[in-house]
DNA sequence: GCATTAACTTAACACCGTTATTTTATTTTG
DNA sequence: CAAAATAAAATAACGGTGTTAAGTTAATGC
């Protein structure tokens, strides 16, 4: 049995330590593998031991991406220092992307499960705050685009617009991760999918 | 004990009741109700029946969907009878659009779900044959009307072409599957997110 | 009517998420 | 310092999963 954890402090490392190993898991072996038991094992705790620490299974595979979304939107931070807004939406578009690419199990679990009504409200992020909603940012910055007068005169809402962008990126990038090795599929190169998605969308969303 | 089965129609007949009874958890209760347990009790023979008829869980969900996509398909062949190309590019893109939308179990098996390398070596379904596959059909009518130069001369590749449209539509809904019911998301209006998904991306694609 | 053969069931294996109970190590108290 | 209290971790169990090996039962051919 491993030493006791007493003081806070301890407590939080484990917690890190859990989360840690499930990362492991989660990143190199697919969702498939992550068990509360094989969790357990490779730290050296019983399984139940997790649930001092994590009410379920979702709460954790919840606070495990929580943290690496926090962290794409800290990047889109950066981004959104970019004057010009249709450079912004740009740069946005292509951090999304390469994010998703990235971090393809990750992507999975957040938006390509359908989750019960109520599980959304068990994670940290604050959904609507540009701090840490990757899309609050996008439909900011798409909001100013529309402000300045730069899409189609016929093109009235700016949420319809963020959300056909959003769609378009993760279209691409949804169909790779799911697709993308199936070898019946002749895939075009996926920055090639990914730059013409983004350039048509503007293309038929700007003014001409 | 159920009367035994012997004659090869009888046989079919059991398979399609399997299927039947798949099928009716598949889309009611969703693809988390369905075991093979379950699938067997709901026809009063054993979960063991199953695999009899069935490799095993993955096949069977597999034939249950191609049932369905190939009426997807023979749907989109009535629409393949538009003759002005861009009018059958977009019937194309409603038509699939409709079919994900009502039946978000299959879609999601189908084409949000990664599979292994091998898996997808189970369908009856031939890749590529215009007959039964749907992206074939919208790779074709997009070589139509790219033989035809309505495309912008920036855009050399049909595929990537109908790669773009495949992911934009197929972003669209499956954001509407995996996320259309969170609270914190104030979706617009489907239909206008296919709406405009889609007249977007024709404008960034075809000639001015 | 009996042997054969195929269909079907039962029992089991090795997992899974989760929880009630029990053990164990630490901390606090007398 | 020893004993009691407490909190952490483990064990055992429940009901579920996909799947398979072995056993039973019913229809068929002779």
């Amino acid at each position: 049995m491993p030493p006791k954890i007493k003081s806070p402090q301890d407590r939080e490392q484990l917690r890190l330590l859990i989360l840690d190993a499930a990362r492991c898991l989660f990143v190199e072996r697919g969702i498939g593998s992550v068990s509360m038991r094989e969790i357990a094992k490779q730290i050296g705790y019983s399984a139940t031991t997790l649930y001092n620490y994590f009410t379920d299974k979702e709460a954790l595979l919840q606070a495990l991406c929580d943290a690496d979304f926090l962290a794409l939107a800290s990047g889109m931070r950066a981004i959104m220092q970019i004057p010009d807004p249709i450079a912004r939406i740009r740069a946005l578009c292509q951090g999304y992307a390469q994010f998703a690419l990235q971090h393809p199990n990750h992507y999975r679990f957040m938006f390509m499960t359908p989750k019960t009504p109520t599980n959304m409200e068990i994670t940290q992020i604050e959904q609507g705050n540009t701090e840490q909603d990757a899309y609050a940012q996008l439909q900011q910055v798409v909001q100013t685009a529309f402000d300045a007068g730069v899409f189609r005169e016929d093109l009235q809402d700016s949420e319809l617009i963020a959300q056909t962008l959003w769609a378009g990126v993760h279209g691409v990038c949804s169909l790779e991760i799911a697709l993308g090795n199936e070898v019946w599929m002749q895939w075009a190169d996926i920055q090639a999918r990914i730059g013409l998605m983004q350039e048509a969308l503007l293309r038929g969303l700007l003014k001409a």
